[in-house]
DNA sequence: CGGATGTTTCGGCTACGGTCGAACTATGCG
DNA sequence: CGCATAGTTCGACCGTAGCCGAAACATCCG
């Protein structure tokens, strides 16, 4: 439970959702036999239940007590966030596809900026973008009507496993990583999950979603 | 928190008591050295505190947050204890000294014999020896007036690490181990704190306290 | 001032556990 | 039926963290 994979798992779990294996695996920032070892240690410590659906297995916490020793445990791990938080490339803290959208410092830069900005905030189910911030994502070149259509949820705060704070999820943080690799701004590393800024997108992103600067 | 000696450790200090840095490490079952630096681990993460009164220091849980996070994990691990309990040698899981008792497979072997053939009980503040237990330890070769005479407490319940069981320690224990050495049952490994039994000892040793078995 | 005891630091050894690539099974979809 | 996707198993690699021996530092005690 103290291993960095699995907390990053049940953290992800705390919202009360279940999970896919891959999306866990996304979550936890490893690869999906490592995080099926992980989870078959869950499940044999009876951490996790698992529900099978189709081709798909959704994992859930299997207890109201796993959430309360998780509370207990996070009140303690408070203030001191270990700093080395995950395994894996430098490439991948700084930059990285979480799903679909945009994860890493660059996410939670993004996140913060918006927020700061005025152009999102965040309300009890999950952040709501402003008139202002509708604005700014039509300028940035965001088909809000497209999505607002579709019933996936806009916005979506995500947990950033190697951060420990929150980034963009939803259709619209995977329609502004898209529209990022439009402009050029950024490539996926199609092999490791790593987002790859251009010289002219790191320029441009910081212009973009300066605000709340990564505050290491 | 989750590696073996430090929960050890922390599970020693849920007595509220503190504990010098040897006592936790003879708990832990692990050389001092060692023990120094968990604790120092331990304090850098503030889950205890330490005192320093003279040559000794005193540990302490730091806070009842930590005490109530160890409650609820341990309620998560109720039941699946973990088959594989410490590191180093098997003969010091079989019979070793804790401080000064007996402790290991033979310790509870003869916590629990004690128990079972009503010759020990356990109160609220611990275990106390009947009158039919008082007239066997008497036979058994034991001075109990010298020891209740003494302010140090009779009977003491320890838990034993290895086992995850309780065995008996206080003044009693202490001088029945003595005596068991006195008989040539068992003898102290210098190097190690493992207790090593005679062929002799071993069957005199069960024949005096069968009754409840390792049940394992 | 030695000598004994408690605690820490250092160095090196070892083993366990996390990680991934590759290959395998299972389920759904066209 | 194949093909794609979700999940698992196997094997091998590697890093880290735990462990201890030896030795240093600290404190008390005679």
């Amino acid at each position: 439970m103290g291993d960095p994979a699995r907390a990053n798992m049940l953290t992800a779990l705390m919202s009360g959702k279940a999970l896919t294996a891959t999306e866990l695996a996304a979550e936890a920032g490893v690869t999906a036999q490592t995080a099926s070892g992980h989870l078959a240690k869950l499940l044999d410590g009876d951490l996790v239940l698992v529900r099978k659906q189709g081709r798909h297995k959704y994992f859930a916490l299997a207890h109201a007590d796993v959430a309360a020793a998780l509370e207990a445990l996070m009140g303690l791990a408070a203030g001191q966030l270990r700093t080395r938080t995950g395994p894996k490339d430098a490439a991948l803290r700084h930059a990285r596809v979480c799903y679909n959208h945009l994860a890493g410092q660059r996410g939670v830069q993004l996140y913060g900026s918006l927020l700061d900005r005025g152009f999102m905030e965040e309300a009890a189910d999950g952040p709501v973008l402003t008139e202002l911030g509708q604005e700014f994502a039509r300028d940035f070149g965001i088909d809000l009507d497209a999505l607002s259509a579709a019933r996936a949820p806009l916005c979506r705060s995500c947990l950033d496993w190697s951060e420990r704070r929150t980034h963009l999820a939803g259709s619209l943080g995977r329609a502004m990583l898209i529209r990022m690799e439009d402009l050029g701004w950024v490539r996926r590393d199609k092999a490791s999950r790593a987002v790859l800024f251009s010289p002219l997108g790191t320029g441009a992103f910081d212009a973009a979603f300066t605000g709340r600067q990564s505050s290491i």
